[in-house]
DNA sequence: CAAGTCGATTGGATCGATCAAATGCCGAGA
DNA sequence: TCTCGGCATTTGATCGATCCAATCGACTTG
């Protein structure tokens, strides 16, 4: 074997036309059962592989995907953005899609990259994650014509004309207060970060209202809400946890697994027995938080790719002379994991 | 502005040739400095972007690298390997290349796919990540004649034909140990992984040579190596500290920041005082570490990432004509980045 | 002044697939 | 017997760029 097997090579030695091989790798149905099994013996035995350039320059469709990455802030929540790549990757594989990588240094170079590729007929679509107030990248993909379905709900009031999934965040950190609630706990903390991020204030909301469903009176609700000033991070989550303790909460509900393990850091090292018996939930159910044996809200990411892509290819699939597509939208439930750091109020103490 | 712009409409509505502008964005040198800005001119106002799909067909390159990720078995380590992946994203986005992403099963599946995709012409070579012993991806490839870098020395004996970069993990541990030395430490322990690993055998070696060299007794030196049966986590550093302690050490270099995050633990949880003393030092330098106050060797990741991108595109541009390019292979020095955990040895205890 | 040199530009062929339309083939129905 | 419809297959055109060789004009040179 000398040179690549193409299709005119492979079509002249079986005795047949190039089309006929064509349609046996995109039509398989049509083509007569004999001719298609002696055309996939020889595929098998050349080792032909249809050029993926040719096949891109006459259809218009690469079979790619775009995705920024961003470099990890923090390696703790890192994990949750990893376990999404890998499950895009994973699904688009399966799809017969590839994703391709690029940087950026903010949303408008992201959106001109993306606009960049597409143009270039480099990729098909793109996924957007870490959505958050006033993205402007929805409208801007939307104007250069750009395909796209975004993991992270648009944070903004009126309705998205794009799809998307999301995690529901809310529902959450309900489901962990009310288990919290459920061992007897009245004084809950929730430790997030500060209101503007719709992530955050998203998770938040769910603690509160679980808190207000429960009937707790609102000198328990007043002890509760620990806001971060500074960015996310294990040294913050032990100062709230501090805080909290001292204003007489007995469990707490975190915002992310990087301030349970900072609350949990505060716990190990106290001599206070009470302080010592504090209940704490992390979010994201990162492998630190498992190490520790802490609680966590565990995020549905595999399936959340899974859903993102399900839908990107669809809409790249879907001929465009059909009427605009009506945009999917939803919420995926979170799943509460319980580890030791669940403890029962103790009865006895005040 | 009805349809894409292509180098034909381009060309005649402005009276100039396809070629001229191909030399343009290809050849900008053999271009008339007159004709060229009047052709940059027009590209920029129409928004023009060449068909990857076309040039690639033609040019039988696409300017696109692969890469297997794999799933983090370890939020911690894994900011390593993230650190990596958006460095290598940004170098090769320098260089006017972009990433694709495959997953696959094992390293058998791994070269396969590698090699379908580069017969297919979606990508011009690959980077190889997570050498080990044994590793067949390098032949395999060669034999499927991928060009390749790894990230990652070949752990066997002989020497590999191939290109490859690497942290000089052992450097990196002799450091860490010859600090401890420097502070009045003498009976230093070594937290580690089964043997086996190259990458961990190689940072005990580490350990061992700056030990060896600093005339330590061998008792000593017998105190040190606690080798985890189990993989490398948080829980399984706690133990070793705590089996290193018994033994008598007073410091301990890690072979991850998990096993020294776990080693913290014991240390901050301890009410002996002399055990809470003890100083650790870790391993890749992870965020966790970093908010821990844990000092920690710093991989240089970009360096290693920048390298093996300039590698790569070196010998995907260099004409195939030339005698068969020798092989570059080289080791990076990582740093020791200080922190409070690094205690001196009170002088006081026994 | 004709021949030769060199730089800038051009036209035709080509990469390897898919699309759209045409062809050949076969059996059913008038 | 002839026509028609449907299926399997083939043929020619096309996607949008680059490669290669040819052309053209201006300028040097013997």
């Amino acid at each position: 074997m000398g040179q690549k097997p193409t299709l005119q090579s492979l079509a002249s030695s079986l005795g047949v036309s190039r089309q006929t091989i064509s349609n046996v790798l995109n039509n398989p149905q049509i083509v007569q059962a004999s001719t298609r099994d002696r055309v996939l013996a020889e595929i098998r035995a050349s080792g032909y592989r249809p050029s993926a350039a040719a096949r891109s320059l006459r259809s218009r469709r690469s079979q790619v995907i775009g995705l920024r990455i961003r470099p990890a802030v923090d390696g703790i929540n890192g994990s949750v953005m990893d376990a999404f790549l890998h499950a895009l990757v994973e699904c688009a594989q399966r799809r017969d899609h590839r994703l391709l990588l690029i940087t950026a240094s903010g949303d408008e170079p992201e959106t001109t990259e993306q606009g960049a590729l597409h143009t270039a007929g480099a990729i098909d679509g793109c996924v957007l994650t870490d959505t958050h107030l006033d993205d402007t990248r929805p409208a801007a993909l939307a104007a250069a014509g750009v395909p796209f379905v975004a993991f992270g709900r648009p944070w903004q009031d009126r309705p998205a004309a794009h799809s998307w999934i999301d995690i529901d965040g809310a529902a959450g950190t309900r489901t962990a207060t009310e288990h919290l609630l459920g061992l007897g706990h009245r004084r809950i903390a929730f430790l997030g970060w500060p209101a503007g991020s719709g992530v955050g204030d998203d998770r938040r909301a769910g603690w509160r209202q679980a808190m207000a469903q429960s009937g707790v009176t609102a000198e328990d609700l007043a002890a509760g809400a620990l806001d971060q000033r500074t960015a996310d991070g294990v040294v913050e989550g032990t100062q709230a946890m501090d805080w909290a303790r001292r204003a007489g909460a007995t469990a707490a509900v975190c915002a992310s697994d990087s301030l349970a393990v900072g609350a949990s850091t505060l716990l190990r090292r106290t001599t206070d027995a009470e302080t010592a018996r504090t209940a704490v939930v992390g979010f994201d159910d990162t492998p630190v938080a498992a190490a520790l044996g802490l609680s966590s809200v565990r995020q549905p990411v595999a399936a959340a790719a899974s859903r993102v892509v399900d839908l990107l290819i669809d809409r790249l699939t879907t001929p465009e002379t059909d009427a605009r597509p009506v945009p999917v939208q939803d919420l995926l439930e979170p799943e509460l994991i319980p580890r030791q750091f669940d403890r029962r109020l103790d009865p006895t103490s005040p």
